[in-house]
DNA sequence: TTAGAATTTTGAGATTAATCAATATTCATA
DNA sequence: TATGAATATTGATTAATCTCAAAATTCTAA
């Protein structure tokens, strides 16, 4: 790891989450008092699955792959995180160990807070656990989508929905493709690399999708979503 | 429905949760103020995915099994869901409806708590909010299990998972095998219903499960354990 | 107790998707 | 820009799993 410490001051930082915007002054500083800041290039590793976590960690600037490691080098993407995301939140109540890996796609900053002081502030502040109760709402959600996605659809079904999620307008402004390879989209849908690019030329001459390289454009989106429904 | 309305006090619940013991009295009994009570026959549905929520339930007494509909009567089981846990948590902050249904597995109590003041609770007590995210927390780690468990291993090793996590524990007490069927450990797995039956009558040939009608015992789990690591 | 319904079990065949191997393309960098 | 490494693509084969059908068993309710 090639990171560095900045001093970016919690009270000023352009980037807060919904979140620290519920935290006083007060909080803030205590914030900032109690994390550090670090920088990782692209491709490293911002926690590893099972490490012993004793930061919350946050992405100041930046994205990042969450990925779940399994024996024999399969894994299985989860989501893509950006800017103003928590990653390894769990670890401030669980094991104390990270329940997944993230992998910086682009240069990134992120910020590590120190798992009691983030705690302290749960316990100090309703309204501020609030939002992170509402942040893991919507994260629940999405991994019983990924479980329906996974559980019960085939090949092709899973790859629309790791099509749709990857293309959202979420990440309209973030170019998430161009940081990942085939073998990621495989990852995401939990189907083979070679499946992926089978279905993927398929898609193409149906004139469901276009594809240039790494850049992947949905042109029939009503299409898509009936094969994600259809399974 | 065959519910019945009946008067248990909050303050003098015996089943209340950890996350209730945080709540100092007229907390508790503001919340008493805003549920209802309601008992649930066995095989009756608590809530249906996709139904509009406005209440957060709470199992006073009972036992349910918690699962994810598709289209084409295909589920997925997710979780065995006991006393003293709640249900339909994400519908406080989320789109304002139930991500999954339940079934109550045997005659159940169930608190139907509304949903705004819930939520007043979690803003004005940290402590309270802080421990439904320690709920969260190990919610997110068994769905984490889950699709590590669907997405990558093949039916023996997704069979063992089921098997080992009804066969818990935590569930020593509760005798849960007697009231789910083969289909439903299919769904669990997200095998088919034959598949199940096969692999559970090779597992006995092997002695490593004892079967008698709905009853099974792990007779070797460390095996079980390896069946279930190695995918 | 017994008939009918529902569930469980078994087998055979069809389908789906992974794996392996070979080739083509792209990328990074010297 | 030339070269080797990594990634992507394609095809053939193998393996895994589902589906369908039928029989056996268990459960339910009259």
């Amino acid at each position: 790891m090639d990171g560095f410490s900045e001093s970016i001051n919690c009270l000023e930082c352009k980037n807060s989450s919904k979140c620290f915007r519920k935290l006083i002054p007060s909080e803030l500083e205590f914030i900032n008092h109690n994390k550090t800041h670090i920088h990782y290039r692209k491709g490293e590793n911002i926690c590893k699955q099972s490490a012993f976590a004793s930061y919350v960690l946050y992405i100041a600037d930046g994205l990042a792959k969450i990925y779940l490691e399994s024996p024999g080098n399969k894994n299985i993407n989860v989501r893509i995180s950006k800017t103003s995301e928590f990653i390894g939140l769990s670890a401030i109540f669980g094991d104390n160990i990270y329940n997944y890996s993230a992998q910086a796609l682009h240069d990134s900053s992120i910020c590590l807070i120190e798992k009691g002081s983030f705690k302290k502030l749960l316990y100090n502040n309703g309204n501020f656990a609030s939002e992170v109760i509402k942040w893991y709402c919507e994260k629940e959600k999405q991994l019983f989508n990924k479980i329906k996605s996974v559980g019960h659809k085939q090949m092709h079904g899973r790859l629309a929905d790791t099509l749709l999620y990857l293309c959202n307008d979420d990440f309209k402004e973030d170019d998430v493709l161009s940081y990942l390879n085939r073998k990621d989209i495989a990852d995401f849908s939990c189907i083979s690399t070679e499946s992926v690019v089978r279905i993927l030329t398929e898609l193409k001459n149906e004139n469901i999708i276009d594809i240039k390289g790494k850049e992947i454009k949905i042109l029939n989106l009503k299409l898509l979503k009936e094969i994600s429904r259809r399974g």
